[in-house]
DNA sequence: CTAAATATATGCTA
DNA sequence: TAGCATATATTTAGAA
């Protein structure tokens, strides 16, 4: 959707994602060809078509043709500033041309001889579709001063550029090369109008760009202020320091005032199907933060059926978030519907994700919520325990909030949340995590079971299934199946020797995995010792698999690499060794000093610190 | 949890 | 205005 007129890639976004949830339009401005801007040779063809008047005549009939021509000629001369838009075409075609390349002090004479030509005209410049292409080179190649210059020359003429089709493109581009400096000059000159221009059919896209590619954070606030309403504009100073709640907790008219103001906006702008927009999004955010419960239902109603278009944007997926915390058993269910059809869209986006955990922290009804996603989730678990944000709800669904996969302020964010639902959410919290772990784990574990090779294709998936064999919730509901796993792993293992590249002991993740199944527990950083835990213990993980790999690294018919010295002069599996020496050595009935001889362990490698501090252990 | 690594924002220069 | 340096935020790794 992203309904922008330029699209220079916002920083947050990274390519990969962005592509997914968010539908680019086509751009219309490519920053660096003129690709608004036709050859010479279409543009007579736009001219015509614009015209209307010239019928093409008999084909093949040439005398008719260059009559025409010459009609046509005549007829741009006669419009105002015609003669002088000839002229500068001829230097325009110069500036704009790359081959050859043109030197710069060329172009900055040629910028200089353009504008002596235009600057009078100017105003009537701008509207006219081919000349505003020449001021649209023009800025491009202009230098700062020049642009400046420009820029205040147009000053009066804002509004109507913006709502322009034609001029929205120049405005667009003066923003884009312009500076700090001119781009205020262009905003002060706008607002006041921002309200029209949200509800114009031209002006909305100008106001999307403007906002969200080419303002600063405390020009968005002044814009934002304005959908507040004419007193909150910033001019009007008294409410510059304050913000939309701290205002409105002190003024219940001013609350209701404002309220309705940006209720109208969002009306107006959802009716148009606007709903893409980002700057749409800002002012929804204000919005669900001081409305009350009948203007939530209002909103509710406007949204249905487009929840899915808010869930890519960082205020989009606030907003929805907070529509769903306060929402009603009837209207969440109506909201999951809506988001079914984008599941993979929404868990694998920077944004959705958050509403997806929302979702799950607030709904009552798991039952509901595992039909509807569950199938889904089977399909593609491997793709979702990989991808950077859908494996943080299946991280989420084991380990809660851990602090390794969510930062403080996502935490904070999504107790937020939480706390907004408590007043229709009935189910205690524990209750709900116990229920969705219990469900979800069924798809955890058949797909563990069947497909546990194609974890090791990436060091992501690994690490989920780390988390997942030293869960101790998981083994409780399922101790058969955990168990069964855990000896497949051992199996696939050694399924090919240490030599071969692609056995999964050379994935960085895997030799984690290894040692913390031998470990069974985690290392304490703060008490500086491997702290074990209470259900996963030594009878089940632990001494039992170390044994377990220990028999393995023993068999006979190793010879090819897989056998225990090897695994110690190996770096990667080096501390896997290191690991299961110190949960054996106090073992009478293993022994397994005696299983190791300290003089095969090569110590030169100063690669592998495994084997050189195993070897320190054993003298 | 903490330190290090990496990404992002900001400011400055030539 | 690019690009460089510096400050700041976020992510990632991870004991020996």
């Amino acid at each position: 959707m992203a309904p922008r007129v330029t699209s220079k890639k916002r920083v947050s976004e990274d390519s990969s994602d962005s592509s997914k949830i968010v539908k680019k339009s086509k751009n219309l401005i490519d920053e660096d060809s003129d690709i608004s801007l036709p050859s010479s040779s279409d543009e007579e063809e736009i001219d015509e078509d614009e015209e209307g008047s010239v019928v093409v005549g008999e084909p093949g009939s040439s005398d008719n043709h260059t009559e025409q021509r010459k009609l046509l000629k005549e007829r741009k001369l006669k419009r105002s500033s015609g003669s002088e838009i000839q002229q500068i075409k001829i230097l325009w075609e110069q500036l704009r041309t790359t081959n050859p390349p043109i030197p710069k002090f060329k172009k900055e004479k040629l910028c200089d001889e353009i504008w002596k030509l235009s600057s009078n005209n100017i105003g009537d410049f701008i509207m006219k579709h081919d000349a505003s292409r020449i001021i649209q080179t023009l800025i491009k190649f202009a230098n700062k001063e020049l642009k400046l210059k420009i820029v205040k020359s147009l000053t009066g003429k804002y509004y109507n550029l913006a709502t322009s089709s034609y001029g929205k493109y120049l405005l667009i581009k003066l923003l884009h090369y312009g500076n700090k400096e001119s781009n205020q000059i262009i905003i002060n000159e706008l607002s006041g109008n921002f309200t029209k221009l949200i509800k114009h059919r031209e002006g909305a896209y100008v106001l999307e760009d403007l906002f969200i590619l080419y303002s600063t954070k405390e020009q968005k606030l002044q814009i934002l202020k304005e959908f507040w309403g004419k007193e909150f504009s910033i001019f009007k100073n008294d409410y510059q320091k304050l913000t939309i709640n701290e205002i409105c907790d002190e003024n219940a008219d001013k609350k209701l005032t404002i309220s309705r103001n940006l209720l109208t906006i969002i009306t107006s702008s959802i009716n148009k199907g606007s709903t893409g927009f980002e700057i749409l999004h800002y002012i929804l955010n204000d919005f669900v933060t001081i409305m009350d419960d009948k203007q939530f239902e209002e909103l509710f109603e406007l949204l249905n059926e487009q929840f899915a278009e808010l869930v890519h944007t960082d205020m989009g997926s606030r907003v929805l978030s907070i529509i769903i915390a306060k929402s009603n058993a009837k209207q969440r269910k109506s909201i999951i519907k809506n988001l079914k059809k984008h599941f993979i869209k929404l868990v694998e986006n920077e944004y959705g994700y958050l509403v997806f955990i929302t979702l799950l922290e607030c709904v009552d009804d798991t039952v509901l919520i595992f039909k509807t996603f569950s199938p889904m989730i089977t399909e593609n678990f491997i793709e979702l325990t990989v991808n950077k944000y859908s494996r943080k709800i299946l991280l989420f669904l084991m380990n809660g909030y851990d602090s390794k996969y969510f930062s403080p302020i996502t935490i904070k964010q999504l107790n937020y949340y939480i706390e907004l639902s408590k007043l229709t959410s009935k189910k205690d919290s524990k209750i709900r995590h116990d229920e969705l772990l219990n469900k979800f784990s069924l798809i955890f574990f058949k797909n563990i079971n069947k497909n546990l090779n194609d974890f090791f294709n990436d060091n992501l998936s690994i690490q989920f299934l780390n988390e997942f064999l030293i869960n101790e919730e998981l083994y409780k509901i399922n101790s058969d199946a955990f168990l069964k796993i855990i000896n497949k792993l051992i199996e696939l293992l050694f399924e090919k020797p240490l030599i071969d590249g692609s056995n999964m002991v050379h994935m960085p993740f895997t030799t984690r995995l290894i040692k913390s199944l031998i470990q069974a527990g985690k290392w304490d950083n703060k008490e500086k010792k491997i702290k074990l835990f209470k259900e996963l213990n030594d009878e089940i993980i632990g001494k039992k698999f170390a044994i377990d790999i220990l028999n393995k690294l023993k068999e006979e018919g190793n010879d090819d690499g897989n056998n225990l010295i090897d695994w110690i002069n190996d770096k990667d599996t080096s501390f896997i060794i290191v690991a299961l020496y110190d949960k054996l050595k106090d073992d009478k009935k293993v022994n397994i000093k005696k299983l190791i001889k300290v003089s095969d362990i090569n110590d030169k490698d100063a690669d592998n610190k495994g084997s050189i501090l195993l070897k320190k252990l054993l003298k």
